[in-house]
DNA sequence: CCAGAAATGAAATGTTATAACATTTCTTGC
DNA sequence: GCAAGAAATGTTATAACATTTCATTTCTGG
């Protein structure tokens, strides 16, 4: 069954498209850029507002996460568990990598309950070149 | 000695006053209201632009670090030592916490070079209401 | 004092996100 | 089927955050 609608939400054809980029992009994409990209591909034009609703609920569905220190959108690999990943972003190709990491994601639930916090949202990302874009400088 | 000009540079009047107001704050604090405050107090009216190179100039002095889930900023506690914070925001009344937290510094510098990644930043940002918040949310 | 470097000022523009409201589309009970 | 309500989308305007560009001032070392 689908996930969507056992979750009792709509995955509309908006919704399904804009997931279905930010596949194919490979990297962090922002809100704009995939505009310009449904332009090419669909008779409608799509504003703005839309797609950061589209956004929204995708990341409501843990379909979708937001890189922060980009203001971009990576899809989700694991949407059927509650987790926290870890981004790794290339600074010089843009590539993301998401991981895992269970030590980090218990970590970052433990402490903050310890301060009387209560997590709802987590941000862990990471800088630097990949090893590709690494290996090509150095060549 | 004052640790700018051990490090052969300068804070400038306009430096630091940045650097008090994200004192003062108490909380993440952005360009536009750092403006505002400066209004109030000097004469001399600051363009947005200087206080984003004045804001990059504390940044790469370890001075000030960027939560980039808010598009803020804080003083940081720790200019004399190169190392990661984690940052608890809460979503109510918008105040941080710094927590310098070996586990997860560790872990954020470990895991990339597995991966192949060299790392330069690291961003770690956790969100929800703090204790103070959630005892009055619940009153 | 002078020359060069560093820092700041000012105007315009770029980028990202949201508010507010109208319209359309999709269910759902009848 | 069809009306009523909910959900989703369209549209315009505006808010929020950041950078480019170039001119001007201030600082610093010789």
């Amino acid at each position: 069954m689908p996930l969507c609608s056992a979750r009792g939400v709509q995955l509309t054809e908006l919704r399904r498209q804009i997931l279905e980029l930010l596949w194919e992009s490979g990297r962090p994409t922002g809100a704009y850029e995939l505009i310009e990209v449904l332009k090419l591909r669909t008779p409608r034009l799509v504003g703005l507002p839309t797609v950061h609703r589209a956004l929204e609920f995708l990341m409501s569905q843990r379909l979708v996460s937001k890189i922060e220190s980009r203001n971009a959108y990576v899809p989700c690999a694991h949407p059927d568990r509650r987790h926290d990943c870890l981004f790794f972003i290339c600074s010089d190709c843009g590539a993301s990598t998401e991981l895992e990491d269970l030590q980090v994601e218990l970590l970052l639930a433990e402490d903050p309950t310890v301060l009387g916090y209560r997590v709802m949202r987590r941000v862990a990302e990471v800088e630097d070149t990949c090893a590709s874009c690494a290996t090509a400088g150095a060549a």
